[in-house]
DNA sequence: TTATTATTTTTGGTTGACCAAAAAATTAAT
DNA sequence: ATTAATTTTTTGGTCAACCAAAAATAATAA
């Protein structure tokens, strides 16, 4: 099995397992990936083999220790070059994602190493998502989604879960910025959105994108 | 055909017919990319279906002119990518080249602008090798290899053509740096080995050796 | 609990990039 | 010009990563 097909399957398997080694199952995976069904049961046994997961017949797929610390070193690279292209080449945060899917299988430690040093080793990428340190470890925060915020209550805006660029770009559009501070007015109860207000301006957030942006409490 | 494969092809190629778009026979260019000569055979059928090479039957190949414009591209994005890992991210001369021959094969036009931007736009890498310009444009010099100089003459090291990492070692251990000014005292007659004046010190340089330093004549 | 739906796995294929060994063609040497 | 050496191509095969369709299993609903 190649090194970048492996590193992608990881990936996706510690993204779709909310970093908590939950069970995933075939279906997402294949989803996710982009491929069929069949090729995923294909590729998680051979990962099985590698002991980099453990996978059960029609039960599910999670990351062992050795998988989960790849993993995490996928992850790892990924956000230090977003970080790296976002603060040292001046590249948007929206495009930074993309051009990180290919470099955060350059195999280098040195190099992860380097970038990191000259970035006073940053804890969280351009997205608000933590970075893990070399050992894997991830900063702590009390953050939540903005799907489960309380009304009333104040919460600064800390990163996104979806990053796609036509997500980042409609986020833009209503000034939801990294850091910003946000109230929230209302929930509407028929549908649950969320009225916040956001620099002065109120805006309404639909509860699919609610749940792809992750919010601190202040 | 895979991109990457591709590319690795062009570039083989591009070198082996030092830039003047030499017939390349299979032989030389499986010895490099280290595969067998049968496996080159079908590749560059592949490639002139793809109308980036010239290719008739026993006889050799070489690039086509969208051939050579590739070609240009991927070695333009080395050797960026070579510069700004040893000018911004402190590398190694030796070690550049190992990491840039990964980094290369990503594709992303904006990314390599900002690279080059960023480093002022140099027209040479660590190696002393030129950088082609977007549009494949090489800035010509009157460069020399030093198994072609003569007795009493002086010259700068200005890059070499073999960027392993033994080489590199070699060189350094001998003060062979890239700028360092040499004059040249003999050349022995029976071994051709060129018997040079560097940094007030006596060096003698094996033929294969004098066939991989570029220098410039003064 | 049985039927229906959803998911997973199996089976039989494809494609790209490679190899080994034999055959063909070219080049060099006597 | 004929032989010998080298290079190239052909032929038949592998392996990784994928797919489509069928079969098996699991989950859900009636």
């Amino acid at each position: 099995m190649q090194s970048e097909t492996i590193e992608n399957y990881l990936k996706t398997i510690y993204h779709l397992s909310a970093g908590n080694s939950n069970i995933v199952n075939n279906k997402q995976l294949a989803e996710k990936l982009n491929v069929i069904p069949a090729t995923v049961t294909e590729a998680v046994k051979k990962l099985h083999e590698l002991k980099l997961v453990t996978y059960e017949k029609s039960y599910g797929t999670r990351l062992t220790t050795s998988g989960s610390k790849m993993a995490l070193n996928i992850v790892r690279r990924h956000r230090i070059w977003e970080t790296y292209l976002a603060n040292e080449l001046g590249f948007g945060w929206d495009e930074v994602h993309e051009i990180a899917e290919e470099l955060e299988h350059i195999k280098n430690d040195k190099l992860i190493k380097k970038l990191s040093e000259k970035l006073g080793h940053p804890n969280f990428d351009p997205h608000g998502d933590p970075i893990p340190d070399e050992k894997g470890k991830i900063q702590k925060s009390n953050f939540i989604k903005l799907s489960e915020v309380k009304i009333k209550s104040h919460y600064k805006i800390m990163g996104v879960t979806d990053h796609s660029t036509t997500f980042l770009k409609y986020l833009e559009k209503h000034q939801l910025i990294i850091g910003a501070s946000i109230t929230i007015k209302t929930i509407e109860e028929f549908d649950n959105s969320i009225i916040l207000i956001c620099q002065k301006k109120e805006v309404s957030i639909s509860p699919k994108a609610a749940e792809c942006i992750i919010v601190e409490t202040l």
